[in-house]
DNA sequence: GTTATTGGTATCCATGAGGTAACTAAGTTC
DNA sequence: GAACTTAGTTACCTCATGGATACCAATAAC
């Protein structure tokens, strides 16, 4: 391992990878990236697709990724307002990895539920054997 | 979209892919993950190498990542105790997805940090300049 | 009988993430 | 002049996550 390098680790708590990696398992800030792969939403649209988000974390979201760079934010001097959020090109380039991630989890439910299920099985039976 | 036939889509807050896809992205969990890609290893050593848990949050760890079937825990009966955990097929199939996604967030730690200290910069003016 | 080892568990506590609700700006409509 | 609109902000509160610490079981070595 080359130190002089900075070779980014993800293990190491000290690496800014660990951190970033850590924001994009975000709970809000991935899936507004995915919304935001259809092209500029505005801040109420984008509500109504993240689907039960309040707009203090949906702000507080936004802001962060517009400062990590993931985000663009537009206002139009219009009243009543108008703010439009895109996707930067550093954000356009997470969505093919973070595409691929969705798609997994979206293959595997059967899967995990399944393997849940067994768990909690014999979890059951080892209580009711003593 | 077709109810009957479940679309899984992470947007949905009733959709088991979107508590899995949070699952993923997880704080330890993911982490873990990518530790055990290298073959079982056993709980103490484990402990090392994703430097910084302490052992209760590690177990937890383990114990969901076990019944959502992406590991296994095998205990040798030896005193004292040794417990190794491995990857099962399915969390195997993670890595993939899993690994491109780090590989993303440490190939664009400059970017970001670049794009902080431009955001952290123009605040500064914006107050300064009142 | 004391100590060391491993893989935890039990207990308490602090932080902070996130939710609720009310409020604001500023112009348009009624 | 009251109400509606959008895009938030602010204050307040709650609950879960995770951290710190101590302890335990079982056996072998000393």
């Amino acid at each position: 391992m080359d130190t002089n390098n900075l070779p980014a680790n993800v293990l190491d708590p000290d690496c800014p990878s660990r951190v970033i990696f850590q924001r994009i398992g975000d709970k809000w800030a991935s899936l507004v990236v995915q919304v935001l792969a259809d092209g500029p939403i505005r801040f109420s649209e984008l509500r109504k697709m993240v689907h039960v988000v309040t707009p203090k974390v949906l702000t507080q979201t936004l802001r962060t990724l517009e400062r990590d760079g993931f985000i663009t934010r537009t206002v139009h001097a219009q009243v009543p307002p108008r703010v439009d959020y895109e996707l930067t090109e550093l954000g356009a380039s997470l969505l093919e990895p973070l595409t691929l991630l969705r798609l997994w989890a979206e293959d595997h439910v059967p899967s995990i539920l399944k393997a849940r299920d067994a768990y909690d099985d014999a979890q059951d039976e080892a209580v009711i054997g003593g």
